[in-house]
DNA sequence: CTTGAATAGGATAATCAGAGTCTTATAATC
DNA sequence: GATTATAAGACTCTGATTATCCTATTCAAG
């Protein structure tokens, strides 16, 4: 009952992005780097991410990913959920009529509570949100130019 | 982000042990049925189970499993984290310092807070209550007997 | 229109966890 | 001692995870 790397590095991505100025567009290893994850492997999230329509992806010379004017909302949820699918802490919970016991099994109901309870945290949370907490947390990200150390 | 097989037969059987009178002892045959998994893949949860002394083993001619008088308030969290070891939501929750970014990553605050709700739902359900939620529910189980179908 | 720089996407690989089986001990009762 | 039960270790099989690599495609600049 883990998240997957793939997700985690979505997020860090989306968080990066919404912290910077609208309408800018930051390569793909510009994204690695913030996201602290091999490069290759962000492509695929990143392509993932480009189908949801959580990001804008542009080809060629002045290329790279954007956050797109809509979806700016966007809830960790709606992140994690891109990349993995939609949540299922339990296979009892992937469809109606999906285990047999659902009509008198007492746990299937705390499963769909606990589901829940998961659920309502990262709805809670937009990637702005969270972008805006960065930027009061690391008022002078500076310092943390290589050409400074 | 997603249970194992083996911690939800866990909490199968453990809902079913907590529904016999006290100190009876259930087969692995017998758990096997009610739980609706394999024999003998239950047998490795019951040996976690009782490793984690949620169950009481005996072995030889009348041997079998049953709840310990004490442990009979155990929660649903603290059989799932018998099969699965401690609940972490993401790698950076696996312990203080396992992620650089601890200091000012406002995403894990967000992993800690919807761990926290899930160990809230699970921890706030004992099996003792989902078992009388079963004999609520199902009060004529013996019209499941096989002879009658 | 060609070249360079960037993303898209397919193929492949390595590693690991999950899920389950099988076989041999070990224990307890009759 | 025979029978019946669980314990435990070895083993298998499959699929997901976590990548990496290579080629195609796209775009803009010169």
């Amino acid at each position: 009952m883990q998240l997957t790397r793939a997700a985690d590095y979505a997020v860090r991505v989306m968080i990066h992005l919404a912290g910077l100025p609208p309408a800018t567009r930051a390569s793909r290893a510009e994204l690695a780097v913030a996201a602290e994850c091999p490069e290759q492997f962000l492509s695929k999230v990143l392509q993932s991410l480009t189908r949801a329509g959580l990001v804008l992806s542009h080809r060629g010379n002045t290329g790279g990913f954007e956050l797109p004017n809509l979806h700016r909302e966007a809830t960790m949820l709606d992140v994690v959920e891109a990349i993995e699918g939609p949540m299922r802490l339990n296979v009892c919970l992937t469809s109606d009529r999906a285990c047999p016991r659902q009509g008198w099994c007492p746990a299937h109901d705390v499963w769909v509570d606990a589901q829940a309870a998961v659920a309502l945290v990262l709805r809670g949370k937009t990637i702005t949100q969270l972008a805006e907490l960065v930027a009061a947390r690391k008022p002078i990200s500076i310092v943390s130019n290589p050409q400074w150390n």
